[in-house]
DNA sequence: CTGTTAGCGCTTTCAT
DNA sequence: ATGAAAGCGCTAACAG
């Protein structure tokens, strides 16, 4: 079944076919309908690769993701493929699952593909790839970690606003000992958290007690361990900021495994709002990073390069505290064992 | 950047760099080893739709779930692309968002990639596009809801075992007022639960207070809104049982905003395991349905009809009681308002 | 073991 | 507005 039985079917050549299932305004809407009627009667599907061969264009776009166990990134995959398809464009995903190896494995498949833009959303991305794309003429826009260049966007996030929020808020309260589970210090959008952390703390005139920082995943059980951890020792902090919600959630167990109340005894906080954060128990304050968002000028950035020929930029997206129920005032006696 | 330039620098025809590329064994070592340098030093990447267009095989195979942002499914994404990977296949995931519209987009998709299989865990699909499938000879299978046929394979879950030791565990306990959160009534996969539920009850000979069961919808939020319903009768269950993990997290929820215990005052289970259930607070009781399980079985029933001109079959999978600590003894007086 | 060459299914000039 | 035909990059007979 190809375009040619359509042809003979519609009495037309194949070109026109081809001219009618791109909505060329060059065919008469007579025979565009006769076209269609033809392509529906035998149930005709164009071949996806032999249309991206003869035109040149794959119509398809990457995206590289770290963990798409991480709540994260589903939401942000499924933006970005709604907005992909609202301009007629398809999705390729690939997951690197935090492994170098793997993310060969993801630009190849890329190139092979001949995507025409792709998204990586992994912090972590060896300089030799990014030639490898930009050789090609393929836009790139990448989550932190990016230089604008012609064919490179950057989105910034504004995690020291965002971090600030938090500890503003958390300072309000009556907190002085104010403690942090990071993400791992492999990844370099967890060690910009963690900057974001430290500097905000001294920009307050806080006192930081480097103990007071544990290592985690960011993922749940991570973040378990690392509040363990922080939960041992001498002297407790009364808050804990985490990198992200699944750490936060993770703490979230191991503070009531303590025995520990949450916010009387402890507060905490994370960062991302992930859609089950509102319903933990206590529904979690965090940093909302709008994925919708992330998604949206990830995509328009590529788009726009290809389209327009654009050029390369940075986009700021501001985070944005959301105030729920896992912070409250410091306990009047600091906690100590 | 072409074969063509690769096959020049390497001195050979262009059939002996496909040959090299596809690792077939008749090209001397030497001759494979000057052909593979010369596409390392042309940073080379085969054209993956001229590769499928050749030869007339995609490599592809279509994974379509409902819902990327229930963390069960990208559970299974995950094992089903390790598995793919590790045969040499690639995967098209496809969101079907739980739409019938965009259901037919999804199949569209596939088919003008022309998969050579395609992983439907979706639980709701229209005969008629099972049909286009068929009719191209491109192997099928199904979570539940397929009939076994030559290309057609079915995974079935042996939900009443699963439901069953989940209300034995309760009935245990103690609890004699059981409820169940149900999943939305259009979904093949929740009524189904449902019903192994209902005869679970009938087979203890516990009786079933029909105002007992509520819908949800699968997600947190509908969780949240049917476990607050259940708590506002005038008898209130002692135990719940919920149809998947998404909805118990929700029901966790709307209990503590009650002021009640979980399981003091009321017992929760849940259906799936999904990661984040044994982080919760109580640690979450539920029966486990391994999505590697699910992945591997579906992806073999695929590739062996392909590979091995195998036949559609029936595959069954048991879910397993995971006990936590959200469930225990039926509190001594029964709640009542 | 290697080369030649005819497709694969569609797009896209270039004529008409 | 439509058709004829030359690719797009690769694979797979078929020869040798």
């Amino acid at each position: 079944m190809n375009i040619r039985e359509v042809a003979q079917l519609a009495k037309v050549s194949t070109a026109t076919v081809s001219r009618t299932i791109n909505g060329s305004s060059k065919v008469t809407p007579e025979t565009a309908e006769r076209v269609r009627r033809a392509i529906e009667q035998l149930r005709f599907y164009p071949n996806t690769n032999a249309r991206a061969l003869g035109s040149g264009k794959s119509s398809l776009y990457g995206l590289i993701i770290s963990d798409i166990t991480n709540p994260f990134f589903p939401e942000l995959v499924k933006s970005f493929e709604d907005i992909a398809v609202q301009h007629g464009q398809e999705v390729l995903v690939a997951n690197t699952n935090y492994d170098p190896a793997r993310m060969e494995i993801c630009v190849s498949r890329m190139l092979q593909r001949k995507v025409d833009g792709v998204a990586i959303m992994t912090s972590e991305m060896d300089e030799k790839f990014i030639d490898e794309f930009n050789s090609r003429g393929i836009p790139l826009v990448f989550l932190d970690t990016g230089k604008p260049q012609k064919l490179i966007s950057n989105i910034v996030i504004d995690y020291a606003a965002g971090v600030n929020a938090a500890v503003e808020h958390l300072i309000g309260f009556g907190h002085t000992s104010v403690g942090f589970i990071s993400g791992p210090m492999s990844l370099a959008s967890a060690r910009i958290r963690r900057k974001a952390f430290v500097s905000s703390l001294k920009q307050k005139g806080v006192r930081l007690d480097p103990s007071m920082i544990e290592e985690g995943n960011h993922r749940v059980d991570g973040g378990h361990d690392a509040m363990a951890r922080l939960l041992s020792k001498r002297i407790r902090p009364t808050a804990v900021l985490a990198s992200n919600d699944m750490t936060a959630i993770g703490a979230l167990g191991a503070i009531h495994e303590r025995g520990l109340r949450v916010p009387e005894d402890i507060s905490l906080a994370g960062f991302d709002d992930i859609e089950i954060s509102s319903f933990t128990q206590p529904s979690l304050t965090t940093v909302k990073l709008s994925r919708n968002d992330v998604a949206k000028v990830a995509f328009r950035s590529l788009y726009d390069i290809n389209v327009n020929a654009g050029k390369g930029g940075e986009y700021r997206i501001q985070p944005l505290l959301v105030v729920r129920r896992s912070t409250g005032p410091a306990p009047v006696k600091p906690g100590k064992r």
